[in-house]
DNA sequence: GTCTATAAGTAGATAGAC
DNA sequence: GTCTATCTACTTATAGAC
């Protein structure tokens, strides 16, 4: 079993530094140096291989949307549950680099796909409500449809922000597409914010990019 | 040279309806009721077609692009450039289907679609500061780092738009298309308004719907 | 301009030896 | 478990007849 998980290892890393649709069978045995009829030994093929990793990426992604739904969560940890969640999704990128072809292509992925997102989409709208709560967004005008516009355009953020900045040329790593993510949605959210709330967070995005250069 | 606009016109129909990658060139001859062999004879492969459309694309947006840019326009007029470029991003929607392989694949392509996205990213950020001159939008942090990543949320929602809606399984007709992107950008610029501004937006969105229904 | 026929290349998949 | 050899299916592309 251990060759198994092997293949499931390199494989990820190469759909994610070349795109799923740009590697054949034979692609990855080669980069494992065994043959392609070894890996269909192994895996019925490559579909096989996309879905072992789908069920690793949605089971992680469960784990961390549940989490961050039961315990409700302080302001500090919301935060703290966005820098996780945009690891994740890092370290799946490939699933994002062409959503819409890569769901058509492994049919059995869209359905859970797209239910995966509505529960992330639940997940948005309970932390947009959690800092409603807070206090942390004001606004005379935050009503139920603004809500849901807001949603989106996080969930629009969650989805398409590695795509985005691929195609501008950014080729961030981790921790800048993480970072580059969380102030794009708190610059979203900046405008119902106070200005107490202004300057606690820009001492959070000092704080991350601290890190970054410690 | 009929044929050759033909074949044209029927593949664009072709890609936005079932994807540019999911169509060989027998496909398209297929659907023309003309034989591989002589679509080759018009085209030197679907590479060439490819390449025609984009540069009709191209063509046009920077028209739309540069009219919006030149006349300084008024508030109302803004607006309207937001619709038609949103129809002609809808026109040539499979271009946005998969852009990250699709600029892959057609390289000559990749360098000038990037190129066009800056142009329109210069526009999006002229109508910004001019909604700020036309005081139509107004607030105390709108700083020039705002406005920047305003523009990548709205850039953002331009180009993927399409995606996010298709991901959803809501399979929108242009109009429809069209505005719920407009009501998603104006959601955007909502908290940067005024009372005054807000009741004119809403009477926008309800003037678009009469629009639709008559 | 349009067709048929066919070459050349590639991805996916399997059989059978070791 | 791992390999070599091979087969199918599909797409692109071209040659040559009409």
């Amino acid at each position: 079993m251990k060759r198994r998980e092997h293949i499931l290892v390199v494989s990820l890393a190469l759909f994610n530094s070349e795109g799923e649709a740009n590697l054949s069978a034979v692609d990855i045995a080669n980069e494992l140096e065994i043959s392609p009829g070894n890996l269909y030994y192994h895996f019925k093929g490559k579909e096989e291989i996309v879905s072992e990793l789908y069920e690793k990426f949605e089971a992680g992604f469960e784990l961390l949307l549940q989490d961050g739904m039961e315990t409700g969560a302080g302001l500090e940890e919301y935060w703290l549950y966005l820098y996780v969640i945009l690891e994740h999704i890092h370290n799946f990128r490939f699933f994002f680099r062409n959503i819409t072809d890569l769901l058509q292509k492994y049919q059995s992925i869209e359905p859970r796909f797209r239910r995966l997102m509505e529960k992330q989409s639940r997940w948005v709208r309970q932390l947009l409500t959690g800092l409603l709560e807070e206090g942390v967004i004001v606004h005379p005008h935050l009503a139920a449809e603004r809500i849901e516009r807001l949603t989106d355009s996080i969930m629009l953020l969650f989805t398409y922000w590695y795509q985005f900045q691929n195609l501008r040329n950014r080729k961030l790593d981790q921790h800048d597409f993480i970072q580059s993510a969380i102030l794009q949605i708190m610059t979203l959210l900046a405008p119902y914010m106070g200005d107490q709330q202004l300057q606690f967070m820009e001492a959070c995005l000092n704080l991350y990019q601290r890190e970054k250069q410690g």
